[in-house]
DNA sequence: TGCAGTGTTGCTTC
DNA sequence: CGAAGCAACACTGC
């Protein structure tokens, strides 16, 4: 699912492909459900507005805040896209069928009963013909536009913890970050998007391996020492994610329906009853449920403060 | 066949 | 304020 590295991933797709792109026609059809708050485009009035503002700019670079898309456009709006669970964006060639009413790729990377290739709900035509398509099986996508100066004001922005790769994250700040929650379970606490942004369940459960704390530990309890070990394996773990092009273990793909290499990475993420993979460590990898999550830990190295 | 599991977030309730 | 539980959706695997 997409986390940061994920999002970091196609953030850097997006700035190789459609910079300086301009955005000719847009088509969607999605429809109006659950989700569909005033300002989300599967409101159809709301769609509307957006095609008129979208339509006929040119795309210039394109950010990533926590897991959220920001494609700036050079008319002073700025389109955020959070792919959700099951979002995907493609650049490519796709051919419109109109008996099914629906895009699929003239070029698709596998088959094209593969998600990515069927549930495409949204598509940008760009300027040099080719489409940047956005697939959504699940249909959880947030997609609206804004003012790029209100950027500060945008709810889903606004709220956000900082950027655990960015300079100013130090470990002071992650610590200050996390004592927010002091009574919580530092593994709910690490996917709280308020606290720190952009990481999900895979890559806590990673950094959480590798740090040697349990995932039920709560977090006043760990001792400085373990957190010093948490923030370095934060920043090491979603640097790796990015290094490995994202995490294909479900169905992540790159702009080009590539996967990423991440998956054959894991030491603790869906490797329940497997042994340990820790140098000298005799331990096995359980799953048990935290706040309705999976969670997937050594029941050896694992110290549960 | 049916139902739990999958993961992210918003909303409701306590 | 915070935390828990459920809903949004659709497919997979047992």
């Amino acid at each position: 699912m997409p986390e940061l590295p994920e999002v970091e991933t196609t953030v850097a797709g997006l700035n190789a492909e459609v910079r300086g792109k301009r955005i000719v026609a847009v088509w969607t059809d999605y429809r109006s459900s659950f989700h569909a708050t005033k300002e989300n485009i599967k409101n159809p009035y709301y769609f509307a507005k957006f095609k008129q503002v979208i339509v006929g700019a040119k795309i210039l670079e394109t950010k990533r805040r926590g897991k959220n898309i920001l494609i700036n456009l050079d008319n002073g709006h700025t389109i955020l896209i959070h792919m959700k669970m099951t979002g995907h964006l493609l650049i490519g060639q796709y051919t419109f069928n109109r008996t099914t009413n629906t895009w699929y790729p003239t070029v698709a990377h596998g088959p094209l009963t593969d998600p990515f290739n069927r549930f495409v709900h949204l598509v940008f035509t760009l300027s040099n013909t080719k489409r940047l398509a956005f697939s959504d099986l699940r249909k959880f996508a947030t997609v609206y536009f804004f003012k790029t100066k209100n950027a500060s004001n945008i709810n889903d922005l606004k709220r956000l913890g900082p950027d655990p790769l960015t300079k100013e994250f130090t470990f002071a700040k992650m610590q200050e970050r996390l004592l927010r929650r002091a009574n919580g379970k530092i593994k709910q606490v690490l996917m709280n998007q308020e606290i720190i942004a952009g990481i999900g369940n895979i890559y806590s459960d990673e950094m959480l391996w590798r740090a040697s704390i349990h995932p039920l530990s709560m977090v006043k309890k760990i001792p400085p020492r373990a957190l010093r070990k948490l923030y370095a394996a934060m920043r090491e773990v979603l640097r790796k994610g990015i290094d490995f092009g994202g995490d294909s273990d479900s169905d992540y793909r790159n702009i080009h329906g590539e996967r990423g290499n991440f998956q054959s990475k894991h030491n603790a993420y869906r490797r329940t009853s497997k042994p340990c993979s820790r140098r000298g460590c005799t331990g096995t990898i359980r799953r048990i449920v935290i706040g309705g999550r999976s969670a997937h830990f050594c029941d050896q190295h694992q110290t549960h403060y």
